[in-house]
DNA sequence: CAATAATGTTACAGATCGGTAACATCCGGT
DNA sequence: ACCGGATGTTACCGATCTGTAACATTATTG
């Protein structure tokens, strides 16, 4: 029963992974099931025997994204145990790498832009998943001692999803050039006002201390 | 030969009107040309002599959005001749109305994300466009007397293309609620480093100062 | 009014799409 | 060896899509 190594992969999961490549290269309104089932290495039978349908097949692909974010946090946790602003640094690393350098953004975004009906039941998964990433970069933020870590998590959201979107649009060397740049000046601004705020707190790690933009007061919100 | 206020439409543009509509509504794959004629009140025939193909028509309307653009622009312009820090400000509150208001995003990035196939006619198009309006915000913000314009710049197109982009995938009450705060926190930071930068200078014009972060040192870059 | 351009109408071609039925084949486990 | 479930194969349905042909009608303009 053990789940083989790759070699003997069963069509379920060549479906799903040609799946993701096919809907990413061509959008998911671009390309059909006979295509991909051809490109798996199977047949349209096979697929809708799986799925029951295109769009369950969609759904499925967008869980299995979800799947491999999951992964890529999982890994922040190992890399930098207990250093919760190295990972906040990882998380800024990783996502230029998926913005400067895949043109074609964010699998989750592009299904909410392909998927326009309000009601398309991979909405749920979409709203789900972008939701769990803010929470994620938030509570992040938080253990990296940032004040307002909320204000900081949404910030960060805002320009790697604009990034990733832009190098579609405005194209690689436009303003997603620099998500690094101002990520981390954004980032470091932050810091410093939470160290400003708490004088005598333990818990920080090092500072870094590279940022160009520091907090000052807050309006009210 | 006087363009008509509106009730003699001609075709083209109802075509045109109505294509936009429903490319934004359904997404430009999910709805088909024969539609569109029959939406504007005409046929596909008629259609068909004024665009060559649907591509064309795509191509039409983008440079319509252009058009749109171009009027809000020359509105910053009048509303606040001679302040440029006013027609930033001005951005910042059309762009978040644009961003919250409205659930379907750019239709410039969502035709970049529809429309997969690197050598798509439109892609120019969207480029172009995208280009002019970083461009365009450069400027201004050169024309306020921001020191870092170009940085400003591109921050505030990444913040204002992911919130357009989150308000469809995560919503309306996800990160791109704090966009105008962040926003104007970002042009607050630039400013003040920009005043603490040049001392005498008389030019620029009230500094409204209400922001949160402040502009630091430039690393290198 | 007459001539001409623009538009409406109908029908159709060719392709692709999502999805299903019926039957053949293969492969793993008892 | 056998049997049952998973898979492959082929053919098909109905719908929809882009794009075109041929012809009728209307509107504009001299």
């Amino acid at each position: 029963m053990e789940t083989c190594g790759f070699v003997p992969m069963r069509p379920r999961d060549r479906i799903i992974r040609t799946a993701r490549e096919l809907f990413r290269k061509h959008g998911i309104r671009g390309v059909g099931v006979d295509t991909i089932a051809e490109q798996a290495g199977t047949n349209k039978m096979t697929l809708y025997r799986h799925f029951g349908s295109k769009d369950d097949l969609i759904i499925a692909c967008l869980r299995d994204v979800a799947g491999d974010a999951d992964a890529i946090w999982a890994g922040f946790e190992t890399a930098h145990a207990g250093d919760p602003m190295a990972q906040l640094h990882a998380w800024v690393r990783v996502g230029a790498e998926c913005a400067v350098g895949d043109a074609r953004g964010c699998d989750m975004a592009n299904a909410a832009v392909e998927l326009a009906e309000s009601d398309h039941p991979a909405r749920h998964v979409i709203e789900e998943f972008k939701t769990g990433q803010r929470d994620r970069l938030a509570k992040l933020c938080r253990e990296a001692g940032i004040v307002k870590a909320d204000l900081l998590a949404d910030t960060l959201s805002l320009l790697i999803e604009g990034a990733r979107v832009s190098r579609q649009s405005a194209g690689a060397e436009g303003p997603c050039a620099h998500f690094i740049s101002i990520a981390e000046a954004v980032i470091a601004a932050f810091a410093q006002e939470s160290d400003k705020r708490s004088l005598h707190r333990p818990t920080r790690a090092k500072t870094k201390s590279r940022g160009h933009l520091r907090v000052l007061t807050s309006p009210r919100a």
